[in-house]
DNA sequence: GCCAACGTTGGC
DNA sequence: GCCAACGTTGGC
């Protein structure tokens, strides 16, 4: 049985048509410390709503896969990136990734608010007032109830 | 562009 | 170990 997510993208940033262009990708540039521990319970195989996020309208893009699990996010090492952190070191790497790749691009966006007004999702943390989470974890009956209301299964 | 909510930092 | 100040997120 595969786990759920769900990971939030700036499509400006990166978009679910570049990760369908480049194939699996790594999902660096994670700097918060519960983010980063769900992904490190992240196994292959695991299911990922792809969310777009800081557009309109925000939601959820499409589902992809996870292809590795965490491993060392090598842009903390790199102080040219933006995602540089000095204390982060090889020996002791602070902040991790994984890979994940496109299973479909929805038909559409189903929206950030279609979501909040779904009675049946109050309790996921993405619509939960002041979440910020990049990276949350989907109950299974959560996954089946927005793909089976969207007829997008 | 605003700002509420949240996480992090650092002085004490 | 507290907590004020600060920076960031992200919807609106």
């Amino acid at each position: 049985m595969p786990q759920y997510w769900l990971m939030k993208s700036e499509p400006d940033a990166f978009s679910i048509h570049d990760l369908k262009q480049q194939g699996p990708s790594p999902w660096d540039g994670v700097r918060n410390y519960q983010a980063r521990n769900f992904m490190k319970n992240m196994e292959v195989g695991d299911l990922v709503f792809f969310y777009h996020s800081s557009c309109k309208p925000a939601g959820i893009a499409g589902i992809a896969q996870v292809t590795r699990r965490a491993y060392p996010d090598y842009t903390s090492w790199d102080s040219s990136s933006p995602y540089y952190d000095p204390k982060s070191t090889k020996e002791s790497p602070r902040w991790f990734m994984v890979d994940i790749e496109l299973v479909k691009i929805l038909p559409s966006i189903i929206t950030l608010s279609r979501l909040k007004q779904d009675p049946a999702l109050s309790d996921m943390t993405l619509v939960k007032k002041g979440s910020r989470l990049s990276v949350m974890p989907v109950l299974a009956s959560e996954w089946q109830h927005i793909l089976n209301t969207t007829h997008q299964a």
